[in-house]
DNA sequence: CTGAAAGCGCTTACAG
DNA sequence: CTGAAAGCGCTTACAG
């Protein structure tokens, strides 16, 4: 097996000096149109490539991104990890995966595992590392973050107005005629879910309607929490016509504790989600649901670090949420 | 800002040679115990981090093993990706994704990106690559195939029986009483596909059952093929009781067309599904599946790869796949 | 057990 | 426009 050919290999084909082959390399400098050819032609030849890790130790870049995500294995991370790898693809630059499982310290992990990895740029999704630790990152390398917004850091946070958004979806069902909505939160350490617990409180209130503490239950952002909080509210024996649940994965399982009680989506109870993952259209009703558009902020994302990247500002605008009307909620009869 | 420390400032501090620093880096030859702790605390006080770029040149190596998967958002991969990534977490090593789409040329250029970072070891997730090449790949650095047997690379493939496993979920529908079983198959053009299709005939010939092609519909493994598949059997006109799906989210599909029609499951059609995707077990209602356990697989992977790259045999085993019985099914009166 | 030296494969001033 | 030289930050023979 022939050794990987080298800058030298090249140089020494073409006849010209290594510096001259780094030079139509990089486009650093003008080249001689002959000896330019020349050099392209003993690359194509010898299929070179030019070794990532001796290039970045000379630049000090990596032609890497970092991402910090929370699971790979959540559809939501999914689906931005998809926008970013797609924006990132024929930029030269690869993405670099670390997961913090919403844990701060393997968040911080996460991040210096990546940090050690020379990133030169570095996208975080949510999580719970503190402002100012994400303000420093900012100070040392390219930063977005996204599902958060952080204070000093404009144009730099991609994130929706979950307190707006969340009021739609409730006013949205207040329209239908509901006053029984429940609504399940997120893990309120987590300021998207008080900002959606917020937009419900909000939209009650402006319709007129008492704030019923029995009618809001805790939960965690997972389909079990769903299931739970569903339990929970049968024992409280509070009568409901509408669930509103802070997202996707607390719908679906609250979807099958209403099931399991022969409770029927939508005719006996109205069900609204957040996030619409990929399977919200494909469940029983189709899921109407706060659209996020995951894969489209992975996207802005990661072009965004990409212009940083580029010497110009990363100009990030917050995406709009939209609600989808699908299948799981009707209007109430009287 | 201080520029990041060096070994040479580590032996400066230590007052030893940048050798001895190495030394105790990797721990490749003896150190007087008293200069190593004199290494180890300016290691420490100058919290030092060794430039990976730096140490890949002059080693070869990355710490890197590269993943090529199909789709980041697809579930199925993420489980995979998310198994690989612990498994991985805590060796040194660090996973490298890149995307093949289901593209034969995608797939190459996702490799050849991964080759070109010079990743020290290589999963690939399935696909399409002609298993000349993948035996190529195999000579070069430690490889892995997830979801495919490669002729030559026993002990480097990770993958279920799928002929077995499709057998067992359609005799399960078969001792249910049904005998007018649909399947909907993958894309035909993979392996497994055709795999899941031979169990299915074969548990319908030993059941002494007619195989009817009016039965049998070419899906694509995603939720809009199930959805299509289930208006061409209704087109076809033929009656069936129950519905065996070559994954998941055909599964998925089939059943909102189910629901759509005015169809319930399990009371007038049974379903089952291949892959068991998290969600299945809350679709309404939780899917009877065949459970592949890919977060698993990521793991097995991962660590033949890890003990490949020691030297040691990769010893992978199949993964035993079972039958998940939910709710979806039900006992056909006759 | 240890240090001086060479080298991994590039790029970037420097001097023409 | 071009080449010789230095250097990025490590590790690894080599010689003691």
């Amino acid at each position: 097996m022939r050794k990987t050919p080298t800058v030298s290999d090249i140089a020494q084909a073409a006849q010209v000096s290594t510096s001259t082959v780094s030079r139509v390399l990089t486009g650093s400098s003008p080249v001689h149109p002959e000896k330019r050819a020349a050099v392209l032609a003993a690359i194509d030849r010898l299929n070179f490539r030019p070794n990532l890790a001796a290039r970045s130790l000379v630049r000090g870049r990596s032609m890497t991104v970092g991402v910090m995500t929370q699971s790979l294995l959540s559809q939501f991370y999914g689906e931005l990890a998809m926008g970013i790898e797609e924006a990132l693809s024929g930029s030269g630059y690869h993405p670099l995966f670390a997961s913090g499982n919403w844990h701060v310290d393997e968040e911080r992990t996460a991040v210096s595992t990546l940090l050690e990895r020379k990133v030169d740029g570095l996208i975080v999704l949510a999580g719970q590392l503190p402002e100012d630790e994400l303000r420093d990152l900012a100070a040392k390398l390219p930063l977005v973050v996204v599902g958060r917004r952080i204070v000093g850091l404009p144009g730099q946070c991609m994130h929706v107005d979950d307190f707006a958004s969340s009021y739609q979806a409730v006013r949205h069902l207040i329209d239908l005629n509901h006053r029984q909505i429940v609504h399940v939160t997120g893990d309120l350490a987590h300021a998207d879910a008080v900002e959606r617990l917020r937009g419900y409180t909000k939209a009650l209130s402006d319709a007129g309607l008492a704030y019923d503490e029995r009618l809001v239950v805790e939960g965690n952002f997972i389909e079990q929490g769903g299931l739970l909080a569903l339990e929970t509210l049968l024992v409280r024996g509070v009568s409901f016509t509408a669930i509103f649940a802070a997202n996707d994965q607390l719908a679906y399982g609250l979807r099958l504790g209403l099931y399991r009680h022969g409770l029927r989506v939508p005719e006996d109870v109205s069900l609204v989600g957040f996030d619409d993952l990929l399977n919200s259209a494909y469940t029983t009703p189709p899921l109407t649901t706060v659209r996020q558009a995951m894969h489209t902020q992975g996207q802005q994302a990661a072009r965004a670090i990409l212009r940083m990247l580029a010497g110009e500002p990363p100009d990030l605008k917050p995406l709009k949420a939209e609600l989808v009307l699908r299948e799981s909620t009707r209007v109430l009869r009287q």
